[in-house]
DNA sequence: TTGTTATATAACTTGACAGTTATATAACCT
DNA sequence: AGGTTATATAACTGTCAAGTTATATAACAA
């Protein structure tokens, strides 16, 4: 279940993926905003699909490319625990706050 | 600004923290639970150090490492707009699926 | 057909990085 | 001091993956 993180390492994936956030996209039009050849694109687009995280539509000889949220859902689960742990340093950060605030006002 | 993923695509350091989530351990209890050597282990803790995802306190010869998640806000920061999406496409099942229920209902 | 367009795949190169062993550092203990 | 314990750093090795160029595939256009 590493694939999600293996995924997202690469900092050209998650501009692929941040692109297709705004609509599907041709893999001629990531290679043009993109600054890497087109196997290179491929390449990369391949790792997304195999992860999920986009989906093809073929259209003649043009493939488009959308994106797939839902696997990034396991990255949410992930972060859970995590979150809650930084609430609860947050709320305690909070609470010593409002103590020191009530020593003042004394 | 890479350097969140970069520190979480490797298994080995979501091991540590999540080992450090239940509280803040020495390198050598974090050897003996992990299964590589204690140079290893060091050195993936400085990487999770330049993170600012753990820190450290010496005591003595130990050091003992805690979990300081806050960097981990970057991660929810970047997942906020697909988690957006998420919840888009699922209302919109929803609707599809209670429009369904409504043509059967007739 | 033949040529062109759009994309994928193969083969290769290079760099980075996780892990190793060996060694340095430095604080403790007797 | 001398030995031990705990950790860090250095130097090395092997693997893997991101990018490249060259080529294959396959759908369209003339």
């Amino acid at each position: 279940m590493n694939t999600i993180f293996d995924a997202l390492a690469d900092p050209t994936r998650r501009q692929i993926l941040d692109l297709l956030r705004d609509r599907p996209r041709l893999v001629g039009e990531l290679v043009d905003l993109l600054e890497i050849s087109q196997p290179g694109v491929s390449k990369q687009l391949r790792v997304l699909r195999e992860a999920g995280l986009v989906s093809v539509r073929q259209d003649a000889q043009r493939r488009w490319y959308e994106l797939r949220p839902e696997p990034l859902a396991e990255l949410e689960a992930w972060l859970l625990p995590y979150r809650r742990m930084m609430e609860d340093r947050f709320n305690r950060l909070e609470n010593l706050l409002d103590e020191l605030k009530e020593d003042q006002d004394e």
